[in-house]
DNA sequence: CGGTTTTCCGTACAGTGCACGGAAGGACGC
DNA sequence: GCGTCCTTCCGTGCACTGTACGGAAAACCG
């Protein structure tokens, strides 16, 4: 069996069968599986066919492999385009961002233990700074806008998750679903309306908010017009 | 020595040492003293001068005194005033939310993972549920307002933890530092500003962005006019 | 006083992250 | 061909976690 010319291909020592990106798209699932909670080096190895200290070849510590993880999935968001009307452009790509938290529901927990400096998350920022810096933007309002984005969507999608985890969990009895969704709409219930929590209604909460801000902003922009 | 008399105090039987207030304290202080990561059970318990399984005699289990701590912090942040200026009283809210949620800084962890369901969290969020009832706002445009400011706040002090716990590290070279900063302010270090960051920095942007958020419900508002 | 109930907690077990050191095997100089 | 080295792989072990279980002691009730 002439192995050789299977194996002749790369001329490195002794060839790896891990690395390092296989280990993360390997944690990216593990976690979208089980979730941060059920998220171990172990689990990770055998979801790899491998020893659990092999994974450390590749990887610091788990806090490596989960800013890793991390910055892989913020790299599914996908840059903005590089021009057009600046309200379309913010709102597409928030809206993907939630759609891909929404896959992910591992990222909020994540993202509230960790800086997001990894080289997506960096060039996503840099993306959306451009957007507004276009309009005329500067120094501290331009942080502030973006800073008030993300943290509205970072926030937004974390409040969600939480809210669908709850649900899903088998040991929710009617009374803990009426808790939640009295959270959810306050006072709505004893007014009379229904209670009943779909898909659609975040999303149109999604948007409603969104658009709260970027009206803002609006009045922003018109304050201090493109130079 | 008379113990029956210091002993006499209360008639219920054996009476205990250990009570879930003084437990739920306790966590609270060890949160503070050692974060997310170095709370356990062995250490609040030897907080308390007890032994580990005595906890579970007054609470279900780890993630129920995370509960608890959370609803404890989250009624330090206390309840708006029931009526005044909506745009006053809001910002008081919150700028007195973020104070709190700083001086214990895994709030925003535990919040990303777990529904605000304790008595405090709803008393709080219907307080300023009534706030903007009062203005006229109803329904989804309501619900929507009250997620977007939540969410906002809790976005943005989850990012500012993060940078203060990074920037705090002992590990934390000039490299690293350079690279938070320009997190933080994008662009502006490769425009010339200085990339220096202190607590009166996030101290305006937190208010440049609320009232980003204020000014566009403010539009809303006019729409809507108390009827 | 006996029995019951309520607190307290020692022990034990399955699981965790990871330090350490060894084994296997290709690469390379001779 | 043969040592030598260097890279990859990983078994073992350690300190630590949450908590199930069952026992000990103490206060109450009869």
């Amino acid at each position: 069996m002439p192995e050789s010319i299977w194996f002749r291909d790369d001329a490195r020592p002794r060839r790896p069968r891990l690395s390092r990106e296989r280990i993360v798209t390997a944690a990216a699932g593990l976690l979208d599986a089980e979730g941060v909670a059920g998220f171990s080096m172990r689990a990770l190895a055998a979801r790899l066919g491998a020893g659990t200290m092999s994974l450390y070849e590749y990887v610091r510590s788990k806090e490596d492999v989960l800013d890793l993880a991390l910055d892989e999935a913020i790299g599914e968001i996908g840059e903005p385009p590089a021009d057009g009307p600046w309200r379309g452009l913010l709102t597409d790509h928030l809206v993907r961002s939630r759609a891909v938290m929404r896959r992910h529901p591992w990222m909020p927990a994540l993202i509230a233990t960790r800086p997001l400096l990894g080289p997506n998350a960096l060039a996503g920022s840099r993306a959306i700074y451009g957007a507004l810096a276009r309009e005329g933007l500067h120094g501290p309002e331009l942080t502030a806008a973006i800073g008030t984005l993300s943290s509205y969507l970072y926030g937004f999608v974390a409040a969600e998750n939480t809210w669908w985890a709850t649900v899903r969990t088998p040991a929710a009895d009617a009374g803990l679903r009426a808790r939640v969704a009295d959270h959810l709409h306050r006072h709505e219930a004893e007014l009379g309306h229904q209670a009943q929590v779909d898909d659609g209604d975040f999303d149109t909460q999604f948007r409603l908010g969104l658009n709260l801000i970027l009206d803002g902003l609006s009045t922003r922009l018109k304050e201090n017009p493109r130079e």
